[in-house]
DNA sequence: CTACAATTGAAAAACGTTTTCAATATGAGC
DNA sequence: GCTCATATTGAAAACGTTTTTCAATTGTAG
């Protein structure tokens, strides 16, 4: 009962990694950590800066590398956003898009949207065949809301 | 009857530059004419290139400098591709959006997207106050569709 | 036409990202 | 556990793009 299988998000991660073959080293656990955990999309700078608090020898070399692995395995995704373009954060599970906070960088997954009927208009009036979209929702998030 | 108003959407620019107090130049009457014609969003190397046909002594500095311009007065936008994340291209007429073919980078905006509801929901379940939103549709434009 | 400030392009600097490379650490096989 | 082939590492160099600097040129108000 108390017998969890209680596999955290950074443990799936990491398995994932092992399972296609890749390397588990300490500058990815490091990286790999952090990623999973947070509620905002990262550039590589400031996931360099925080990674190496826990991992003080960590390259930015590498985690421009271990990014590239972990946007290759789906786990993580790049974020376009006003203060930049590079961003990272945990991917989307589904058809999910994005909420962000202009002030803090808070970022959270939604669902539900529905622009099949818009995607028919516009196929309609311009003639194109749309493959994919994108959507994403900018404002305060509850704390920065109440300054 | 015969005498229109038919200015064009060029000289409109170059009237709204020397409205603000900016010069109308050589170099700036190059850039302006392309991107006021331009259906493609064009990163800066594109419109130097470009614009050099038109006035071969154009510097990329200039192209820079003279977007940057057109961009603060609301001629032009910033557009994030899939091929490049510093793209320009006309500004939308009030409230549009862009479809952009990812063969050709054709670009073409619509309006009558109704995501007020959407905006409700996200409202309601995440507690953020959204200010503003990105959407935009990729596919084939019509002349791709057709290889 | 003149005079002055805005604008220009070339060159240098700054920036973020990628490549190169020798040293190191990992994990499979014993 | 120990060995070994090799995947991975960080530092340094290279790269492409954007910004800054600066002296020469150009636009425009008067
Ligand atoms: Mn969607
Ligand atoms: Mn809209
Ligand atoms: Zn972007
Ligand atoms: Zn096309």
């Amino acid at each position: 009962m108390s017998e969890e299988t209680q596999t955290s998000l950074c443990d799936q991660w990491l398995a994932n990694l092992a399972a296609s073959g890749y390397r588990v080293t300490a500058p990815r656990r490091a990286i790999v950590e952090l990623m999973a955990s947070s509620t905002h999309a990262l550039e590589p700078l400031a996931i360099y800066d925080q990674g190496r608090k826990d991992y003080p020898g960590l390259g930015l070399v590498t985690v421009y590398r271990t990014l590239e692995k972990l946007e290759e395995l789906g786990l993580v995704q790049r974020v376009h956003h006003h203060q930049g373009c590079h961003m990272y954060l945990r991917a989307a599970h589904g058809h999910e898009h994005l909420v962000l906070c202009t002030r803090c960088g808070h970022a959270e997954y939604f669902s539900g949207d529905d622009i099949g009927g818009l995607i028919n208009k516009v196929t309609q009036s311009t003639g194109f065949e749309i493959r994919e979209h994108w959507l994403q929702l900018f404002g305060l998030c509850p704390a920065c809301k109440n300054q």
